[in-house]
RNA sequence: UGAGUAAACCAAAUAGUCGCGGGCACAGUGCCGCAAGGCCGUGCCUGAGGAAAGUCCGAGCUCCGCAGGGCAGGGUGCCGGAUAACGUCCGGUGGAGGUGACUCUAAGGAAAGUGCCACAGAAAACAAACCGCCCGGCACUCAGCAAGGUGAAUAGCGGCUAUUACUAUUGAACUGCAUGUCUUCAGAAGACCUUCUAUUUACCGUGCUGAGUGCCGGGUAAGGGUGAAACGGUGAGGUAAGAGCUCACCAGCAGCUAGGCGACUAGCUGGCUUGGUAAACCCCACCCGGAGCAAGACCUAAUAGGGGGGCGUUAACGUGGCCCGCGUUGUCCCCGGGUAGGUCGCUUGAGGUGCCAGGCAACUGGCAUCCCAGACAGAUGACUAUUCACGACAGAACUCGGCUUACGGUUUGCUCAAUUG
RNA sequence: CGGGGCGUGGCGCAGUUUGGUAGCGCACAUGGUUUGGGACCAUGGGGUCGGGGGUUCGAAUCCCUCCGCCCCGA
């Protein structure tokens, strides 16, 4: 789970984040990314119910949330970012989601490798 | 061993690391906000289910004009019990299914009334009536019998005379006005014919009897390809034919008696019998005010509006669908305040567990013990190691009691079948 | 959390109130018409009435339950 301060909460920031940000997906995810004024970034999901049951939701929430906890440094800071699992997400385990997430970021010009 | 049936239980386990929600303790009184308030560190504890689901019922709790009456509307519906309550549960009764263990059962009233029962069928509900069966009358037809008539055949008794003339025939005459014809023949007989009688047979009409057909009047509901269902069922007697007309058994109804708190059961008696559908309207009995935690309560700066009480009850508006009733708008007096945000509601409860007692049971009582998620964009995930049967259905959002639906496994009781001893 | 509606041939809808025959338009197939196509005319095929259970002699229709979709209010 994320810290608060890393959570994407208000119905009106997901608005805006829709309404003027950049998009891009592959064949899991499609991400959402916009800069906000802030000097960290915020990270919202969306998963919807034809996904599946509450189960199944739940777990693909929890999954996209502990990659982007374990990998927060990586994220570019002063953006608002909405991650939308995409229906082949389900099934698939948390390894190759952890690569298609973070191969997905680094399209779009968002990570940071740590190390460089 | 297999098949089935009923019930109970479990919901992968253990350890470590990182991360998240909540509670408690300690500390800086550090940070954010105008404020109400919130955030940050460390330690410990704790953190989804039997269905958390569907939202089909019932309650608690909260607010609303404190919910009163009538109508309408909705729900429930064998009996008794349990419960805060229920459409739930338990125990019984009746019915249905199953070889059985056992399961299912919206199961009041059709004799309060209304409606419907397509097609088929004579008829679908006051029973009546078509075919049929039976009785009577009339007409017709057929058969038999009786007496009769007519005709025919056969048989029998008769009749067929007999006078004059004449040998005979023919002719004539007279008398009489009586005469069947023919043959043999001379004297009667025979045949045809005929009277009567008898027998047989045919026909005719009459009467009676029987049968058939048609019509009319009546009796009957035993039988009638139908249909889901046909006005009690089966058998015997009975009858013109039949019929609860009578009888036996069965079903059903009413009454009485006995048992049971009761649903009901058993027995006896009686009159012989009144289709189905109420998950059709309806009747009867009982129950139901409405909305729902985004209910609602409190706090707060700026912008800006209410609440309570008294009087009044004409009009308008509103109130769960209507009416009564009630409320607001009116007026007087008093008090200090709505949206966004924050906090509470928010988890100690018809609570869980264990023991004892009561009860067949549901359940209840007593004692002991425990605190067991409370978020507000919404917490359970990832990794490592070990083990196993390699893990189904599935995620709390105010809280309980049920129901329904989805689904993996374990155990136990019981039933049936097969095999072995 | 609450309220309401819908589900019927490939598509869009009737029929449900008051139980008994599932129908209409477009589409599809065949034939005709035309030089050919369209339009038109005629004929025909095609429906577990969302699933299951019950009431009833009989259910698309009545009752219960489940599934899917849509709308509204707080």
């Amino acid at each position: 789970m994320l810290p608060g301060e890393y959570r994407l909460k208000e119905k009106r920031d997901f608005k805006r984040v829709y309404r003027y940000g950049k998009s891009h997906a592959n064949d899991v995810l499609v991400i959402f990314y916009l800069p906000n004024k802030l000097n960290r970034c915020r990270i919202g999901f969306s998963i919807s119910r034809k996904m599946g049951k509450a189960v199944v939701r739940n777990r693909i929430k929890r999954v996209l949330r502990e990659i982007c906890r374990r990998n927060i440094g990586e994220f570019k800071a002063g953006y608002d970012i909405i991650f939308i699992a995409r229906k082949k997400i389900k099934g698939i385990d948390y390894c190759l989601i952890e690569i298609k997430l973070l191969s997905l970021v680094e399209q779009v010009g968002l990570r940071v490798r740590s190390g460089e």
